[in-house]
DNA sequence: TCTGGGGTCCTAGGACCC
DNA sequence: TCTGGGGTCCTAGGACCC
């Protein structure tokens, strides 16, 4: 397929392009337009299903390769990480040798292109590397990332996306450099503290953000766009019994367990509504999401109104082997009582007492256990 | 033309706590 | 009888990224 018009996407009719080659890219094609669009533009490119799970093998081969430069490596996407080489400074003769290096050993051992960007700040590395696609290599050389950055559209910022550049353009914001001769007080006011503040000072060329290595996962979850609207509530409810299964396998695989669970409903229009729910006690089976998710549809217009995609997720991970908080925030004295007898089961009769009774020297410590 | 799937972070209002 | 200030957490929606 070399040197064709490759285009990446499911087959379904409301599939979309989730890659295409540079070929095809020449003809309009892009990432997110819906397939069937794709194919009226370009009916003689290729069209290929995605396979995430060589993606992700993949992936991982090309991370080992750059973690072997620096374990300051943050990973962005399958296909894209940001690497802190200040290190490196007396193995290599400058930051483009090292960036050279990579690239010919990725090429070498795994047989693949890659194009990367090379600069001082996170913000500019990211655009010079797509000044370097496809597969080469862009500096910005410390200094001049003011002179790089402002003539390039604000739309081209990382954080600019669609709606905030509508924004900008009511203000007459269209390069970089008009947004730095903004006062960062009127942006702050237009766009909120976060982002007005951000832009602010990306567009000064101030981005300190450090390359982080990625934490725990903030959240775990699934969904599906269905080819023709749901308006079954028991197909619904089984539809959900499939995610609640899926998702249950991935927390599992992953170790954790759940404090919220979200439900998301697409309608037939495209709008969107979610309804979550957060619990004392964390869940992870699929008897419990599933119970829960319908508990959640029900607060829903599901069914009434025509169902274009469900979709299921978790929150608040807990580590699953992590010790769990006991519930104190007892709702009855039922359960307090209950609550009271299985701390004092664990921990032996004085590791709870009245507060009323503190004072009374009588109570003992005898364990060195939590107070 | 009719809009995927999996994530992260932010905002705003409200409940609740001290 | 009416009411402060500071904080956290939850919920819902939205922007953005690949």
């Amino acid at each position: 397929m070399r040197g064709r018009a490759v285009v990446v996407g499911g087959s379904g009719p409301r599939s979309v392009v989730a890659s295409a080659s540079y070929e095809a890219r020449a003809r309009g094609v892009h990432s997110g337009m819906p397939i069937a669009q794709a194919r009226r533009i370009c009916p003689f490119a290729v069209f290929v299903p995605s396979d995430h799970d060589a993606y992700r093998t993949t992936s991982r081969e090309v991370f080992s390769v750059l973690g072997e430069f620096t374990p300051l490596l943050e990973e962005v996407s399958v296909d894209e990480a940001f690497l802190d080489i200040s290190g490196l400074g007396l193995l290599f003769a400058s930051p483009a040798a090292v960036a050279e290096r990579i690239r010919e050993t990725v090429r070498g051992k795994l047989g693949l292109p890659c194009s990367i960007g090379v600069a001082t700040t996170k913000l500019v590395a990211k655009m010079a590397s797509r000044d370097a696609k496809p597969d080469g290599m862009a500096v910005v050389a410390a200094g001049s990332e003011l002179g790089y950055l402002h003539g390039k559209p604000v739309r081209s910022l990382w954080g600019v996306g669609e709606a905030t550049h509508a924004r900008l353009e009511e203000l007459g914001v269209v390069t970089i450099g008009d947004l730095a001769g903004f006062p960062r007080t009127t942006l702050v006011r237009r766009l909120g503290t976060a982002l007005g503040g951000m832009l602010a000072d990306l567009a000064a060329g101030v981005d300190d953000r450090p390359v982080e290595p990625a934490g725990a996962a903030r959240s775990i979850s699934v969904e599906e766009t269905y080819d023709i609207d749901l308006d079954d509530l028991s197909r619904i409810h089984r539809e959900l019994l499939g995610q609640a299964d899926r998702l249950a396998t991935r927390l599992r695989q992953d170790g954790f367990v759940a404090a919220t669970v979200q439900l998301k409903v697409r309608y037939g229009d495209f709008t969107t509504v979610t309804r979550s729910h957060t619990f004392a006690e964390p869940v992870s089976t699929t008897p419990e999401l599933h119970r829960i998710a319908l508990e959640l549809l029900g607060r829903t217009q599901a069914a009434r109104r025509p169902v274009r995609l469900l979709g299921l997720g978790a929150g608040g991970l807990i580590g699953a082997t992590a010790p769990r908080q006991l519930d104190l925030a007892a709702r009855s004295w039922d359960d307090l009582e209950r609550v009271v007898r299985d701390v004092r089961d664990r921990f032996g009769r004085s590791a709870l007492e009245r507060a009323r009774l503190a004072e009374d020297t009588s109570i003992r410590r005898d364990s060195p256990g939590p107070e």
